[in-house]
RNA sequence: GCGCCCUUAGCUCAGUGGUAGAGCGUUCCAUUCACAUUGGAAAGGUCGGAGGUUCGAUACCUCCAGGGCGCACCA
């Protein structure tokens, strides 16, 4: 059995021992924390909760994950040890899009496609899949330090969560805050599924820029692929050059595929002073055209197909793909002298797919929305009344901007990998309506057959009704006693993917906000501030680096100087220079013990004056850092323990101490001894949310029956005393 | 285009209305002492630029420059 007298403290001989005996306490259940001691008294009535956000379970942890790990359980444990009935829930996400994307690689590597698939067979591989991957992100969330409850463990396509979240969308729809809608969607084609705007990203880049003659008008666009079906020209309503022009008016105009019959339409939303202040409108494939088409009541055609080909209304380009048409198009243009000029730098943003960085094609098609506006009024209200605080505050604008802007909610995706929406769609008159019980196979309309909507759900559709589904809402004495929670913790990059949805949802269903505080973290980058990707090869493995120089270190490395929202640049170096601190806990620890062995611990001593001076200042120190930490000042609360124990302790108390007891008064070496001890103690209660294993470790060398991890957390904290 | 954030020591970053700090790195010295995963010391910054508020600004305000991030109207 490794002990304190074995040097240098080597980490990985003591965490995976020290992290079941934890476990095996059954201290990290709250209903299971042993009875509060005097210090701790009248805090275990109050709960601390903090629901951890699932990590996907089709891998192992990343740099992120272990930051966000580390910060709630440094407030765990905080609270834990202020005696509070402290419950952090584990769960793990089947992360539908993104983990059928990692499975369709997989499928890629052998030879095979999920296209043409049978779903029931592709679901149940990717369910092997990832229950096979779960357990090696459980084993990393365990080697990080986590004190959080496994018994209350959820995963996101539970049958009890499935079941909920289905329940939400037939509510929602009852409530009319749920419809179907043939509306444009984000398409994409690679993954041949429609997605939400917060799954695409812009994309700057440059194209030529086509100027092309339409009857008496210049139009002018970068895709004149989609312009086949475009029979209607709209300028703004003031633009003077074009008054002669009246809305509603027909004009014979010769295009691509020979004559055709355009309407004029007038428009505000034209910007006068771009381009010719023309456009010709395709809604099929433009959300801003889609949307005039709306106003007008225009008519809409599909021009492109679901996999990138152009369809008959292309005539003798019909079948091609997008890149082969366009150059040929704009061949035909030219020689029917319709092309007037190729403006060739023509530099703007073009929608892709956050996983594919593929072109994102807008198409038109049926499926199901919410309504967003009534709901985001719930959310922007609560967050208005101060009912729901961000940390670092910038975060509450920026939500707010997000919520008053938001648009109705694409929740169908065409992937297998996700809880079905549970809905029949007629296949007559088209009508769709949910089905929880399927049970219903004739349409309520118009008698036609009901077939049943293969679609998923949007993953951020549960993941968003998580805080209380986690807890088992409706029914769970669970959701009673800890909703809504403390802290919600998560990167900043969710504040429109996750975070608004938490609180609507939570509003909506549960009818209470979700949690009281979001706490948002930076993203971890590379040692030069570089975001961590595969093709740049600056991936560093966080568990590794846990191997290599101890969980603690890596866990304190992570957090000093690492203010709330700012993105943390990690370098191995960093974490190095911990780990020797790490040492120092261990080697000074090694020195009070060699020199208290002989003291009578139960029996506090006569205290010198100065001995007495260092005692209050710690005690300073104390309440100091704990004021940090009940304003989530984590980075500032571990810089000064680092400082505190290091180069006052350490280098200043010990070294004096050895001075103290070789006096010839006995009183001064009992009080050395003693005090010693006892800064020894208190540092590492301290220290314990922060660097959780090695201060247990000792707490147990010291001959401690208790475990540090329920130990009373020494600062004020409790005034009464 | 709009919005948010950042600019402080070689690097990564804290911080405060009274002319600056940490970690890592660098240089010099020490070493049978709990610890060489160490101790002691040192070098190193006109706190992005300009203006304003103030007795006084790195900090508060305005503008400018550079960098990062986010965003559903430029065909």
């Amino acid at each position: 059995m490794p002990s304190i007298f074995d040097k240098p403290y080597e980490p990985k001989e003591h965490e995976e021992n020290i992290y079941r005996i934890w476990e095996e306490s059954g201290f990290f259940n709250p209903d299971k924390l042993p009875p509060p001691t005097a210090r701790q008294a009248g805090n275990r009535e109050k709960t601390f909760t903090i629901i951890m956000p699932p990590p996907n379970a089709n891998g192992h942890l990343h740099a992120g994950h272990t930051l966000f790990i580390t910060l709630e359980d440094i407030m765990t444990r905080f609270e834990r040890m202020r005696g509070k009935k402290t419950l952090w829930i584990p769960g793990a996400d089947h992360a539908g899009f993104e983990t059928q994307i990692v499975y369709e690689r997989e499928l890629e590597k052998q030879g095979r496609s999920r296209f043409g698939m049978d779903p029931q067979k592709l679901y149940e591989e990717i369910l092997t899949f990832t229950l096979e991957n779960k357990k090696y992100m459980e084993a990393d969330v365990r080697a990080m330090g986590a004190s959080c409850d496994w018994s209350r463990e959820k995963f996101t396509l539970d049958p009890e969560i499935i079941r909920e979240t289905q329940r939400t969308f037939k509510q929602m729809f009852d409530d009319g805050l749920v419809y179907r809608g043939n509306r444009i969607i984000n398409w994409c084609q690679k993954h041949q599924t429609s997605l939400s705007d917060v799954e695409t990203e812009f994309r700057e880049q440059n194209d030529p820029f086509y100027y092309i003659k339409y009857g008496p008008f210049t139009i002018a666009t970068s895709r004149p692929e989609t312009k086949f079906g475009d029979k209607y020209v709209v300028m703004h309503p003031k633009d003077e050059r074009y008054k002669e022009y009246k809305d509603g008016q027909r004009l014979e105009v010769e295009w691509i595929n020979g004559k055709i019959t355009a309407t004029v339409i007038k428009d505000e939303a034209i910007d006068m002073a771009f381009g010719t202040g023309v456009m010709t409108i395709t809604p099929w494939h433009d959300a801003v055209d889609f949307e005039i088409a709306e106003r007008h009541g225009l008519e809409k055609e599909q021009i492109i197909d679901w996999r990138g080909k152009l369809l008959p209304v292309a005539g003798e380009f019909a079948g091609m793909k997008i890149k082969e048409a366009r150059s040929k198009i704009v061949e035909k243009l030219k020689e029917k002298g319709l092309l007037i000029k190729i403006d060739e730098n023509y530099q703007h943003n073009v929608k892709v797919c956050y996983k594919c960085e593929n072109l994102i094609e807008p198409q038109i098609k049926e499926q199901w929305f919410v309504k967003m506006k009534p709901l985001a009024k719930l959310a922007i209200d609560a967050v208005n009344d101060g009912k729901i605080k961000f940390i670092p505050e910038n975060y509450k604008k920026i939500f707010l901007y997000w919520m008053e802007n938001t648009i109705d909610w694409n929740i169908s995706r065409q992937i297998v990998w996700g809880i079905p929406i549970p809905a029949k769609l007629c296949e007559k008159c088209g009508v769709g309506f949910p089905d929880l019980e399927n049970k219903i196979n004739k349409c309520p309309k118009c008698g036609g057959e009901a077939v049943a909507d293969t679609d998923t759900f949007d993953t951020w559709f549960s993941s968003g009704q998580w805080p209380y589904l986690v807890l088992g809402y409706p029914d769970n004495k669970d959701f009673k006693t800890f909703y809504p929670t403390d802290i919600m913790e998560t990167g900043h990059d969710l504040i429109f993917r996750w975070v608004p949805r938490m609180v609507i949802f939570g509003l909506y269903r549960a009818k209470i906000i979700p949690f009281h505080t979001v706490y948002l973290h930076g993203l971890v980058n590379d040692a030069k501030g570089k975001k961590m990707s595969k093709s740049k090869g600056n991936v560093i493995n966080p568990l590794e680096l846990s191997k290599k120089y101890g969980t603690d270190a890596l866990r304190i490395g992570l957090i000093v100087g690492n203010t709330p929202g700012t993105d943390l640049a990690l370098s191995e170096d960093r974490i190095r220079g911990y780990k020797n601190f790490a040492n120092k806990i261990w080697n000074a620890t090694r020195f009070v013990l060699m020199n208290s062995s002989d003291i009578d611990r139960s029996k506090k001593p006569e205290i010198t004056v100065e001995d007495q001076k260092l005692l209050d200042e710690l005690k300073m120190i104390s309440e100091d850092v704990t004021t940090d930490m009940e304003n989530f000042r984590f980075y500032l609360a571990a810089e000064k323990l680092y400082h505190y124990f290091w180069h006052a302790f350490a280098d200043k108390i010990i070294e004096a101490s050895k001075e103290k007891i070789k006096n010839e008064d006995k009183s001064i070496i009992l009080s050395a001894k003693w005090t010693i001890f006892e800064i020894l103690s208190i540092s590492l209660k301290l220290l314990h949310p922060f660097m959780p294993f090695i201060t247990e470790k000792i707490w147990q060398e010291m001959g401690n029956k208790k475990l540090l991890m329920v130990e009373s957390w020494p600062a004020t904290a409790d005034k009464q005393k």
